[in-house]
RNA sequence: UCCGCGGUAGCUCAAUGGUAGAGCACGUGACUGUUAAUCACGGGGUUGUAGGUUCGAGCCCUACCCGCGGAGCCA
């Protein structure tokens, strides 16, 4: 393949005569003179055509090109000031490849459930354009800061036999004479194998949901990345969780402000991130609840509400840890100075964002973690290859699992997680 | 599952119970610097479905369908 130029690498030619291929993103007209903006998928540049200047045959392509049409575009690149991405084209040749049936995204207002139904075709817009940059950004930092830490990557089957906490709803098939598989809802206990195993490991996959849940802060399949490291306590998890944290927000500031611009999002909080992060309690949660006025009562969970009014008391992400075991999972280690708390902590992101992170130190006991198992009737033939791990050579353990779909939510600044995936699964939304 | 809001042109939305409209998109024309270009003209409707009230229903009533937001659950 000879190489191929690109929008974005228009500075570097400038006085060139090059040749561009993409699709038609829109066009205007003002008699002899008209305009052409070309989408490349790494950027827009606008061609103009001088009907003096040009043969009547290509002046009147202009005619023929319908929005989203594909088409090659020669000409000359110029530094222009007035142009949005600081370059033009003074064009000498349109070669058209495929003319566009009329394209049902048209430049003004739609609404989401519009544009959801041609999400396919809806990410070729500027802003889908930013925000899928922005989620790969997130995705290759995460990669980035295991991958330079030593860490391996040990991921987790989709099939599960059982629920691995017993909790969720989850999808169910058939699977051939083994009877009823379920989709994972998350890595973590296989997580836990991986790190007696390697020391440090990180799970990236997706995961399943199949509860009913509808708001904006829900998917149905959702990216989760879990890390799971040997010998570390509560406190060495809550280190890693906040240097994960700013490694991805200080790399999407440096390498994708203009999609953050474009998106209008305000980076003040994103900048706090570089400092240290709040670490309270659950008591001191309840505390703040409790000052704000909201009738909370010891030993609920933390609903969403609850969640936008702690965080509204800090300018970056607030770890929360220490909760109440009985409504934590049952993997989860007590704090040997209180037997009513877990070792859990919850990352609530600025904003009203809510939960990010959740993790935890794990139950290393044997004995203990069997107990719980029991209590809360959990299959416990399901769970024996997890129990081997605490009779081979048990260690303290922790490990959290990253919400990328909610941090990509967060980060960009949006109101609803459906936007941060390519093609989102929700309870009414199966396609496209 | 529960609570609230909504469904009118391809899209986004108007319309005291009294002739269904606008902007965008599309088509035709004008314009040599447009930035969601502008201007003129044009085609475009089973008002979610089924009933009911009424002289008359997009509007009022009943049921259902679909969507959105929130709660619960969670990342």
């Amino acid at each position: 393949m000879t190489s191929r130029l690109y929008i974005e690498d228009l500075s570097n030619h400038i006085g060139e005569q090059v040749t561009l291929a993409g699709w038609l993103y829109n066009k205007r007209s003002s008699g002899k003179i008209r305009f052409l903006i070309l989408r490349d998928g790494t950027g827009l540049v606008q061609g103009v055509l001088v009907k003096n200047n040009l043969a009547e045959e290509i002046f009147n392509k202009f005619d023929e090109l319908t929005q989203e049409s594909s088409f090659r575009m020669t000409g000359t690149v110029r530094k222009e000031e007035r142009a949005p991405g600081g370059y033009e084209m003074d064009v000498q040749n349109v070669e058209i490849i495929s003319i566009a049936k009329e394209y049902p995204i048209s430049p003004k207002d739609h609404g989401v459930d519009f544009l959801m139904d041609r999400r396919h075709l809806w990410l070729r817009s500027s802003r889908q354009h930013a925000i899928m940059r922005v989620r790969h950004e997130i995705i290759r930092s995460i990669r980035e800061f295991f991958d330079t830490r030593g860490f391996t990557l040990m991921d987790a089957p989709i099939f599960t036999p059982a629920a691995c906490e017993g909790t969720s709803t989850l999808f169910e098939t058939e699977y051939f004479d083994l009877g009823k598989a379920y989709l994972t809802q998350s890595g973590q206990l296989y997580g836990e194998a991986g790190a007696m195993a390697f020391g440090k490991t990180y799970v990236f996959g997706p995961t399943f949901r199949a509860e009913k849940s509808k708001t904006r802060r829900h998917l149905t399949e959702f990216w989760m990345v879990e890390p799971e490291v040997a010998f570390n306590d509560l406190n060495d998890n809550m280190d890693l969780a906040e240097a994960l944290l700013q490694h991805i927000v200080a790399n999407v500031l440096k390498n994708r402000m203009p999609e953050l611009t474009s998106l209008e999002r305000n980076t003040a909080f994103l900048e706090n991130v570089a400092k240290p992060l709040p670490r309270i309690t659950y008591d001191e949660a309840v505390a703040i609840l409790h000052k704000k006025g909201l009738p909370f009562e010891w030993g609920n969970d933390l609903g969403g509400t609850d969640e936008t009014v702690i965080s509204e008391e800090f300018d970056r992400p607030v770890m929360v840890h220490r909760y109440p075991s009985a409504i934590k999972a049952f993997y989860m280690k007590r704090d040997p100075e209180n037997e009513k708390l877990a070792l859990a902590v919850d990352v609530l992101a600025p904003e009203g964002y809510g939960e990010i992170i959740g993790g935890s130190q794990r139950e290393d006991d044997y004995d203990l973690l069997l107990g719980r198992i029991k209590e809360h009737d959990l299959p416990q033939e399901a769970f024996d290859w997890y129990l081997d791990l605490r009779r081979y050579g048990s260690v303290p353990h922790s490990g959290f699992g990253l919400g990328v779909e909610r941090t990509v939510s967060w980060i960009c600044g949006l109101d609803h997680v459906r936007e941060t995936i390519p093609f989102p699964r929700m309870i009414y939304r199966l396609t496209p």
